[in-house]
DNA sequence: TAGAGGCTGGACAACGTTGTCAGATGGAGG
DNA sequence: CCTCCATCTGACAACGTTGTCCAGCCTCTA
């Protein structure tokens, strides 16, 4: 009668609906409490036998160990926070996939949310993720005021802002040389001839959208060319804006010869509605893009390495949470022109 | 005399390097455990006094609840694991997303990791969620054989797969249709006259692989035209085999007209290999490309919504941890051919 | 045979929170 | 002035784990 006998056995084990504890593990192979936890870490002083009735136990009830518990009890979580702004953007695929690959090494799990570009959700989720316990936090900025976070960091929250600085606040920060790189690739359509160049990028409050203006300006500058206000158009990237915004700079009679956009979606766009133009015009966009080679023409690009980005990020969380925890520091990283022909087609008039 | 009074109060309050806890608060505040508790749940049955005096004493100290210890008293961690193949891969953006939004909807924050296709991985990564007491996961499988979960869902922890089915167990399931989606993009290959197609797919033990071969198959069956060995090629997806692949095809006394390819890491490839051959030869790729239409010719593909595979897993997760757990199903989400001229060239010959 | 010493196993407290329950306090009514 | 009730507050146990510490037992030696 093995149902009688397994139901009578049940009473000791896991209630309906929950998971069976070290204590029902211990009830059943008759062991004390702690010998589970023993044989369970691997600790030593357990002899072949008992070890192997717990085992038993183990497997007949299927235990678990409850690591959220464990983390009560030891104080660290392994466990980080990825705060970024929209896991289905491709330029943060990389940048994530860098982050749980540092995380991974270190044996911690990843906590992944998108702010969104709302800086109210951003510190919802931060918070959030803090109230959990992660041990750090990896955050790209959708808001400009990070105080909320000072207690936090103060409290042992190793926290690393990635691509955009943080506001109001020291902390780590690991970023693109935005402005460089921006200036080097409105310096190459120069280079080439142009001298009407427009500049179409994200709202004017992010800090990389603003950075890259600053390149561009500077490269204009550096060249002596005055800008105009209508060549420069800040804003969001959706694709109705971006296409008004570009059709614009196209018409009247003294259009641009040449754009620089200032990321991804708005690079995307613009392909786009130059397709359809009838003139030539150049185009260098910041952030590579997966077939720009295989456009006519290519698409040149000032790339930024989102996986060094990231990965960096991670590297300098966990030299954090290892050792003496350094000054805060800010590290910039290199970006690089990839000219693929659309940014040295020579002005059309 | 602020410094001394500070001094003479922190002993009470947090030891160094450690967060404060309630019981710290409510020392520093002067009332019970329970009240600082009641405070920080708007729980009623607490004077605005009082209220008062512990919200000062939580500024002070820079409390914030440990949700990790609640959730230990409470049974539920809010919390969800998504396992996924590759993080960084442009296909699993969105469906990380989607599965995001709707765990936010019910206030549920996300763990996230990647197999990189590898089973061993996969089951790491899925087990140190459960022993984290995830309440649900999703899970693309990168193994096939997923009776390690067995336990962990008969203990309530609810899962669904994504894009692949589990192997060796009953569970919840969304796909997309790689038979019919194969099928079909095949067909329409057919109709535009080509007969030599080839298909270049990844390796076989992948589920959704087999069964876009197998859509391959059938359709050219259903034309029936015989298939010859040299025509398909399944293994990893590295540009360089791809490549090969492509070559060989491509080469010899009867090279395909047409390419079928079975992923979109395939489908890149291919397009650049096609580019640079001198025959004009048709290809319809399996999953969409962020800049398809703007290629010449614009890649036609078989696009799946991998918004709405991991938007509906999602929902299948939290409905069954909402309600009473339906039995196991397999949703099967419809696939689309987008049409835009690379799968209506002709055959060169 | 007794004492020392090594090994195994278990009782107990603690991690930070919440639920239960009982105690304290104050005001109203007899 | 005393009693009763409502309201507010706090002590205590519990969630599942680990660290500390001590008890029991066995073996070895004097």
């Amino acid at each position: 009668m093995p149902d009688t006998a397994r139901r009578a056995e049940e009473p000791a084990g896991a209630r309906y609906g929950n998971r069976p504890t070290m204590k029902d593990v211990a009830a059943r192979a008759g062991v004390g409490l702690k010998t589970v936890s023993r044989v369970v870490n691997g600790e030593p002083g357990v002899t072949p036998e008992t070890e192997r009735r717990v085992q038993e136990a183990i497997e007949a009830l299927g235990f678990r160990r409850n690591d959220s518990a464990r983390v009560l009890r030891k104080g660290r979580t392994s466990s980080i926070g990825l705060v970024l702004e929209d896991l289905a953007d491709p330029f943060y695929g990389p940048l994530s996939r860098a982050v749980e690959e540092v995380a991974r090494a270190h044996g911690t799990l990843l906590f992944n949310g998108s702010s969104a570009e709302d800086p109210e959700r951003e510190q919802e989720l931060a918070l959030a993720l803090c109230a959990r316990r992660v041990d750090g936090l990896v955050v790209i900025p959708a808001g400009d005021d990070h105080r909320y976070l000072e207690p936090e960091i103060k409290a042992g929250v190793a926290t690393v802002f990635v691509d955009r600085p943080p506001g109001r606040i020291e902390a780590d920060v690991v970023l693109s040389d935005n402005y460089g790189g921006a200036r080097s690739g409105v310096a190459h359509l120069i280079a080439h001839g142009h001298r009407r160049i427009g500049f179409i990028g994200d709202m004017p409050r992010i800090h990389t959208a603003a950075e890259r203006l600053r390149g561009y300006r500077a490269a204009m500058e550096d060249a002596g060319i005055p800008v105009a206000e209508s060549w420069m158009s800040l804003g969001a990237t959706d694709p109705e804006r971006v296409r008004r915004a570009a059709e614009e700079m196209l018409s009247g009679p003294h259009p641009v010869t040449a754009i620089f956009t200032g990321n991804n979606r708005v690079t995307v766009t613009v392909i786009r509605v130059l397709a359809e133009h009838p003139r030539r015009v150049a185009l260098v966009g910041f952030d590579d893009l997966e077939l720009a080679d295989l456009l006519k023409p290519g698409v040149t690009v000032v790339a930024q390495d989102a996986a060094a980005l990231g990965r960096t990020a991670a590297e300098r969380l966990f030299r954090r949470l290892d050792g003496s925890p350094p000054a805060p520091e800010r590290i910039e990283l290199p970006t690089r022109l990839i000219t693929r022909g659309s940014g040295e087609l020579p002005p059309a008039d």
